[in-house]
DNA sequence: TTGATCACTCAAGCGTGTTGAGTTAACCAC
DNA sequence: GTGGTTAACTCAACACGCTTGAGTGATCAA
């Protein structure tokens, strides 16, 4: 009911799901909410929420969550989103690992997994899918008829650019449809993206960007990303690789560099090159940062001198309401690198009225892509489409 | 009946509404188109395709334009935008002048107007603002019904920002609400912008960027500013403040600069301050122009190294079909800025598929903002919108 | 107790789009 | 020419979901 529409719906059938979408969509950014507020804030007609709850209650994706009172009048019936109702499947495809979570309507991670992939190409990727598809057949078998569908994150760019042929991107897909590959495998609707733009997407879906409608991501995963959120729907750019910051120049004492080369959990790999190191993991990081390591200090002075003129960029270019910061970095660095980010005077964001930080972290840690991946999905349920189909 | 609707419109005259402009916006795109067409690209009945059509035609926003008998079957009837039908009033505040343009549907200048200004104060622009509607109801008594709505243009930043005080800002607007002066004083609906988002979409009505949905617009005003559409709807930020590329930091044989101090036509000014030029306006350019004047020269090519760096970050950052430049410089000179903006490789842009130049010139002249003001309106009324109320 | 306020339900009506069965006009083969 | 095919378009019923207006139940204040 919720995810598929017949090709050609009568037109009161569309308005409906728009306004289901705009009626679910508030109650999940106000936790609780009842009837007469709802009918208020969505410009509909009391009667209208009232049916629209009503098929929303019955099919489980909301509940009754209590009464309140205020003042005189009858109290409100109040209705919350019941998240096992729906889930949403997250799926992030790196080159060396294939991470999945599902999630519930309210966000939550009902499961996560992770398999290893000796093997990027797409034949070997749709054989793990197929099995991650079974897995979660008989170790969640009544959730497969609740599943919306599955946002799929890939390392960009998608198709031949000026920037394929580096490390970050997978063999074998240029070529490949990767739409139709995950839909065919997976046997649902398909959202893909890239890591950045899921990870915010994850952070207005449960985490610090909720209720935000102009926001960008700043996402550390190999390289540096930047997802963009602007009206509340992504900007993906023409061909799905909008956000590729990572080859920002950014000026160092000594010229300038990338960004990525500066301010990437690759470039801090690198400068502990000499020292031993393999690679450079989430658990690794937080060990040096514990030890209080002198390189890493370093680092993260020169990648928060890096980080301040991406944000200046940012800033000015796209107004943002804050930018977050947040991927595979363990909170305290990030909490580090914020704080020490010098945040230029000369930013459209640089305004006296403020309520919330030109910087903040992001809440979703480090699974923040593939939580954020489900996330593509769960926006869809709650925010209206503009597009006659869908 | 375009421009308003009642507050609380019944749910089918909400879709219709939406229907209506995507059947508008349709005709205009194709230019010529019937019914079956329509109804294929709307994915709507032919029969509702019809009946939106015989309203429009009866309102006179569409006319019959002819036949076409594409092999066997009944030849189509074709309808076109009738450019009578209804107009849009473009408004450019500048320090100095009030520029105004009436549109007809097509984009077409029925109209254009310049006023003097001593003096930008909201009071001063909302008097010229008076006398301008004064002189449109008697210059043009028709129009007047049938118009749309005006698009107005101000130089930004809107609001106090870390930006504000420069030269290039209007003095006693920081703390008023402009919708709501224009508002009143005009006492149509308003649409309020930057110089360089409404260029976008006076490109996107009219001229090179005409079924283009993501793309950029490099506008050189007195500086520069950046036009960002995005899934075609403008990207205007949180406050409005979206596009302030003027202080992006470039690179220089000798370090680093702002973006407009190398390649705005203030820029141009000071360089050819020491020659005891006045102010360098559009047509003492042209004229430096035809004079091969070695100055420009060196300007143009430092300013193209500069709008390299530019390009490259909003390509990366924004991946969009092309990147327009235009504004207040002559046809000429942008062409030669276009020829020699180094582009780079490593772009996201950079693709060999590509069907459209990176850098195209924006095709409508020196009055691109003033004309993208009305084209806001325009774009309203082909455009869906996504908000229940307009 | 009475009146006011507020959330919500019930039943009728309306605007739109869809469906399915015609109609008209072009091309093609004979 | 004639008949068959194709395609654009019209006409008349129908379905859907929202709105409207009248009515009910629960709470507070006087």
């Amino acid at each position: 009911m919720l995810s598929i529409l017949p090709p050609r719906s009568t037109s009161a059938e569309r308005a409906r799901s728009h306004n289901r979408r705009l009626v679910l969509g508030h109650v999940h950014a106000t936790g609780e909410i009842g009837r007469a507020e709802l009918s208020r804030a969505c410009g509909l007609t009391i009667q209208a929420v009232s049916n629209i709850i009503a098929e929303l209650e019955q099919e489980g994706l909301i509940r009754e969550t209590g009464r309140r009172s205020t003042g005189r009048g009858l109290p409100a019936t109040l209705y919350g989103i019941n998240p096992g109702g729906a889930c949403a499947l997250g799926v992030e495809v790196r080159p060396d690992a294939l991470l999945a979570a599902l999630l519930d309507l309210n966000g939550g991670a009902i499961f996560t997994t992770r398999r290893a992939l000796n093997d990027a190409h797409p034949t070997a990727v749709t054989q793990e899918l197929r099995a991650l598809r079974e897995e979660l057949k008989s170790a969640h078998p009544d959730v497969v008829s609740r599943l919306l569908g599955a946002g799929v994150v890939m390392p960009g760019p998608f198709g031949a650019t000026g920037l394929s042929g580096t490390a970050s991107d997978l063999p074998g897909w240029q070529e490949t449809d990767a739409r139709q590959v995950f839909a065919e495998a997976l046997g649902v609707p398909i959202d893909l993206d890239n890591d950045a733009n899921a990870a915010a997407m994850a952070e207005r879906v449960k985490g610090v960007a909720q209720g935000l409608n102009d926001y960008a991501y700043l996402y550390f995963g190999t390289g540096v990303g930047l997802g963009l959120v602007s009206g509340g729907r992504r900007v993906a750019g023409a061909f799905g690789n909008a956000g590729e910051i990572g080859h920002l120049r950014v000026q160092t004492p000594d010229g300038s560099r990338a960004l990525e080369e500066l301010a990437s959990r690759l470039s801090l790999q690198h400068r502990l090159a000499g020292r031993g190191h393999g690679t450079i993991n989430f658990d690794r990081l937080s060990a040096l940062d514990a030890a209080g390591d002198a390189i890493l200090e370093e680092w993260i002075a020169t990648a928060a001198s890096a980080l301040g003129q991406a944000v200046h960029v940012i800033e000015n270019l796209f107004d943002p309401e804050t930018v977050i910061l947040g991927g595979a970095l363990p909170e305290r660095i990030v909490d580090r690198l914020i704080s020490r980010v010098p945040l230029p005077d000369g930013s459209v964001s640089n305004r006296p009225d403020r309520v919330r930080a030109r910087l903040l972290r992001g809440d979703c840690g480090r699974l923040t892509a593939t939580l954020g991946a489900a996330a593509l999905i769960l926006d869809r349920a709650f925010s209206p489409q503009l597009g006659a189909l869908d």
